[in-house]
DNA sequence: TTGCAATAGTTAGCAAAGCAATTATTAAAA
DNA sequence: TTTTAATAATTGCTTTGCTAACTATTGCAA
């Protein structure tokens, strides 16, 4: 019963630690990033062109969500929005040179958090934690 | 590179079903309550009198945000603040009759929820799930 | 005892998540 | 063709997380 031992409790605190670190590894590098926005960005300079419904599934956010961030990084001056030529409802994203000097920034760092948090954890256990993940992810599927 | 096999990205999206699902469920129960302020009821609940200090150390979140957690089930009638009767900066934290009636109403579905989330998982597969979270805690532990 | 640091809790400001409702545009149907 | 439905994006509202600043109280030390 010990809420300690519950693997939501354990999901929750150790994402908020990875979230933490993340933010932490940005603001020394200078950069005033947060983690979701990282994602976004990072989705922007991998397609660019995507309209936001393709980032918002992408990044598995929610519009309003990512309208937001998408705002915020437009404020940075690291994206920009250019009206869709064939509809008129999208938007297409793309980098900016700024943008893309981020990125280019901040991938090493966050590959290197990424490595950080799975340091001596094994191949196989890793495998198993996706796996895992994946499964309660579709445990919870809509429509159930 | 693909973000999409990233483990922080599964966990997100994992965590971001599982809190969808306990909205629904409790909605469903026809109770008002979010996966967070769940967390804190029961907290309150298992130990009567905590302190907010010492709920904040076991829910895992910052000050501010339990402070506004319980302001929000006093709201519901679920808990009370009673003024520490030796140290007179803190409050002690109990339940009403309303308040545990909604966690023993609550309790079987959380339970079941924990428990849809880990359907087809194996014993050796969720103790590894738990070992894996704890370890990428400790790795990004303060002070590195 | 006075003065200062530590502790408990709150408030304020910003970013983000979730949901409902709204606008603008496009697609489909009567 | 006109109406209706679907889609893309936005706005508003509430809750939460995080940081910083603030008040009140307690504990310790000069």
């Amino acid at each position: 019963m010990e809420i300690e031992q519950a693997y939501p409790y354990l999901m929750e605190r150790a994402m908020r630690r990875m979230r933490q670190a993340s933010h932490h590894a940005f603001a020394e590098a200078g950069l005033d990033i947060t983690a979701e926005q990282w994602v976004v960005l990072y989705i922007i300079f991998e397609g660019n062109g995507l309209s936001q419904v393709e980032i918002t599934e992408l990044a598995f956010k929610d519009a309003p969500t990512v309208t937001r961030i998408i705002d915020n990084l437009v404020k940075k001056g690291l994206v920009y929005r250019q009206m869709g030529t064939e509809d008129r409802r999208k938007f297409e994203l793309y980098m900016t040179k700024e943008g893309r000097e981020v990125v280019e920034k901040l991938l090493p760092i966050v590959m290197a958090l990424r490595q950080q948090g799975i340091n001596d954890v094994s191949a196989s256990d890793l495998r198993i934690l996706k796996k895992v993940l994946n499964r309660i992810y579709t445990n919870f599927d809509i429509g159930e």
